[in-house]
RNA sequence: CGGGGUGUGGCACAGCUUGGUAGUGCGCUUGGUUCGGGACCAAGAGGCCGCUGGUUCGAGUCCAGUCACUCCGACCA
């Protein structure tokens, strides 16, 4: 089947080029299409839907929590991107700025935001007076601006969409609290929604958020080995409180700066989907963000009673799962390619043979294997085999991420494996960035994940330079 | 920003070396036969050959410039 006439259709094996296979997925599965606009995608019905219920979801938990939307305007005057030094030196380099209005040269430069805690800062001062105004749980939904060098789509684009929580607290202590709790808030919606363990952890000095004080994050592992910075959350302390001169009267009637976090999970999202969970038929979706959850496909369909049937069984999964009836005249073949490419999680396949039967068949998107099941009860049957789904991208995930996790307890040990295998490395450290500067030239990329929540203490000395070892970090390259 | 690659109907490409006014497959439209793993027949529609300039009687093809996209590095969610 690998002649060219099926060129257009094909998808560069994984092994092959993973860039590649990437790169095909995306486009076969109708995610994105490129745009005229340097490094920025369109998102196409497809991967918008996928957007749309990563989005859902965690909104809704957002809301359990507290949390309030809110939109924040676009630019950000100069004069106040600059007002935090640790902030303004990591972002302004990859910024779009504005320099003209209508037809008139504006007197101060405005940046296209990249991120909007200045923003939410400015606000803040306005509307926390005191510890009664306190804490503030806001977060918005909204598209930012990095001006990247190089862009992937999903993985780096100029342009993305996320979700940005800002919240203001009384106390470091109960802002802490915040920042671990919005992290477990991913750490579910990882594990839970998209059938994908993380590690999870601290981020290092050099490798946290500029102006943070801690930053926190969850990294899942793609097929290849290499990690994606797939959420964080950060803590910053005062320091913007400070910078932006946000004060409120305590309970004690003393002037106070309240504590804040910051935390986001973007469109990148859906890149560590498609590579983590996609195969060489294409992508996979976890059926909690998947846009069609079951696919149903007439056999014969202009044969009597095909369509009804079908009909009649899309209505009744439908109540309670996304269902597509695809009742157009391509070829029941064709269908099932498509399908897969899109990675919908369970294909419904009902024909003459199985009316009469009173079944259908049932076929799972990663295992690919064919059950045929009464159409009796067919909607527990669906909920199972989705719940299947899950469960088997969960543990493939999970034995992924433990077959490409590797101790090293010496530098050499460390160099080769970082040369031979592809994945994560724990090893110990002595807290310096020297060491990490000096792993990643050595390596050619393998960087600080973070420092694990499970730490174990496999030395007692740094696995770079020898000296006492202060921490386990997780390593390796990412996205 | 450094290095590589590619720009020709919607998609994937051929044509360029040796200039003569554009072709193949897929897709699309219409009609018919099909349908349990990418069906088939017939008739059609669709091209500023990325852009600009140059050489030439004549440029998809040669020359110069330019733009865009893409991959690999450094930076990042």
């Amino acid at each position: 089947m690998a002649d060219s006439k099926k060129m257009v259709d094909q998808i560069t094996s994984m092994n092959t080029d993973f860039a590649q296979w990437y790169t095909d997925v995306v486009k076969k599965a109708e995610l994105v299409d490129y745009s005229g606009v340097k490094g920025c995608m369109v998102i196409r019905p497809y991967g918008y839907a996928i957007w749309e219920n990563i989005r859902g979801i965690l909104d809704a938990e957002f809301k359990k929590l507290g949390h309030e939307n809110v939109y924040m305007p676009l630019f950000i005057p100069e004069s106040l991107l600059k007002k935090e030094a640790d902030h303004v030196a990591g972002f302004a380099p990859e910024c779009a700025v504005v320099t003209v209005g209508g037809q008139q040269q504006l007197t101060e430069r405005l940046f296209v935001r990249p991120t909007s805690e200045t923003l939410f800062c400015e606000h803040y001062k306005n509307i926390i007076h005191s510890y009664r105004d306190l804490p503030k749980l806001y977060n918005q939904w909204c598209n930012v601006v990095r001006w990247e060098k190089t862009t992937r789509p999903f993985l780096r684009t100029s342009e993305f969409l996320w979700q940005e929580g800002h919240t203001m607290h009384e106390t470091a202590e109960e802002a802490r609290a915040e920042t671990l709790r919005m992290l477990d808030v991913y750490t579910d919606f990882y594990e839970k929604s998209l059938a994908l363990p993380v590690v999870r952890g601290r981020k290092t000095e050099k490798e946290k958020f500029a102006g943070a004080e801690e930053t926190y994050t969850v990294e899942p592992m793609m097929h290849n080995g290499f990690a994606l910075q797939g959420g964080t959350s950060h803590y910053f302390g005062d320091g913007f409180a400070r910078a932006f001169g946000i004060t409120f009267t305590g309970r004690d009637n003393s002037v106070r700066y309240p504590f804040q976090t910051s935390w986001g999970v973007s469109t990148r999202i859906i890149g560590a989907i498609i590579m983590s969970h996609g195969d060489d038929n294409g992508l996979v979706l976890p059926p909690a963000v998947a846009p069609i959850q079951v696919v149903i496909i007439p056999v014969a369909q202009h044969k009597p009673g095909v369509l009804e049937a079908a009909s009649a069984v899309a209505a009744e999964i439908g109540k309670r799962f996304r269902v597509k009836l695809d009742d157009s005249e391509q070829s029941g073949g064709w269908k099932f390619a498509q399908y897969e490419m899109k990675g919908v999680p369970l294909r419904l396949e009902i024909g003459p043979r199985d009316i009469e039967n009173g079944s259908c068949v049932l076929v799972s998107r990663v295992t690919r294997e064919k059950r045929q099941v009464p159409l009796e009860g067919i909607a527990d049957s669906v909920a199972a085999a989705l719940d299947g789904v899950h469960d088997e991208l969960y543990k493939r995930a999970s034995d992924n991420l433990a077959a490409r996790t590797s101790d090293a307890l010496d530098y050499a040990q460390f160099l080769d494996v970082a040369e031979r295998r592809s994945g994560f490395i724990r090893a110990m450290w002595c807290g310096d960035a020297e060491c990490e500067d000096k792993i990643k030239n050595d390596t050619g990329g393998v960087k600080s994940r973070c420092i694990p929540f499970e730490e174990e203490r496999l030395s007692d000395v740094c696995v770079c330079c020898g000296r006492p070892a202060k921490h386990m970090v997780v390593w390796g390259r990412q996205y």
